[in-house]
DNA sequence: GTTCCTGCAAAAGCTTTGCAGAAGA
DNA sequence: TCTTCTGCAAAGCTTTTGCAGGAAC
């Protein structure tokens, strides 16, 4: 009965940020907790379609634009053409690599971060994204497929 | 004469890139160096036109994508919807205002950050991109349009 | 019962592609 | 001369919008 009482946090959840936990949000949520992996929202359509045969993308990108607005959820942008999506609204970093297009989490410390002082300037969202090549796709000869 | 220096300078730097240094390219190229203010492709192609009439949206777009191939701008992805390029190329800061939409350079010492070891990950390429209101927006009563 | 959400389809916006003609090496 | 680039138009992809039926409060 984990699932259940982990539903019912969600409802709540979502109810004191001001949102009405309807079902295609909370599935979405909950894939976005689930799975860490930063999908798309194609990704996130793909996967609960599945489970909830009637989904459309529309309601899915209209989940998430009001998930992000109530900040519950982290829209990136490391890519260009496609949006991604984050669950773990604290300031930490992004590494996507070049091959397989997994995105990876990592902490960072932002008061450490030596730069020029931005007089005037209303601070309110920092995002650092690193590119490169995974671990995994090194010692696999570059074999990983972009898609997931 | 330091406009005709100029162009030279920069067909050399092209060549020695590996580019060939078509007018289009140079063009670009040269608009980048001197607007800092990481303009959209579509941004670009507005100001390139009046001068080359005959400009397609094609060409800018492909003008940029072998630059960036060359490394000599970088696409910025900090918006999702349209791509940013600067031809600043060294590792520097972005921020980027929610009100005009202006992005604005500052510079970082990357070396000072604390973050998660990340090994066996071959990082290539690092972003840091800073969100809000700039001091203009925030003294004008958010007055700016988002067009330029 | 009223408001808000969903789902379908079509449209919008940015970017890429195919091809013929022009420019550069 | 031969390769490469340009420009036009059309297509591709992600995302948004309008509207009727249904769900949540």
């Amino acid at each position: 009965m984990r699932i259940v009482k982990f539903a019912e946090d969600l409802k709540e959840f979502l109810r004191s940020r001001g949102v009405r936990p309807s079902y295609v949000r909370l599935k979405v949520l909950q894939y976005l907790l689930t799975e860490k992996t930063h999908p798309t929202a194609e990704e996130i359509y793909r996967a609960l379609v599945s489970e909830i045969p009637t989904l459309s993308r529309a309601s899915v990108y209209n989940a998430l634009a009001v998930l992000s607005e109530a900040g519950v959820v982290q829209a990136l942008t490391i890519e260009r053409h496609e949006g991604r999506y984050d669950a773990k609204v604290g300031e930490h970093g992004h590494f996507q690599c070049e091959v397989c297009g997994r995105v990876y989490d990592f902490s960072v410390d932002f008061g450490s971060l030596r730069h020029e002082a931005l007089e005037g300037f209303l601070v309110k969202r920092r995002d650092l994204y690193f590119r490169g090549i995974c671990p995994e796709c090194q010692k696999g000869g570059e074999s990983h497929g972009k898609s997931g």
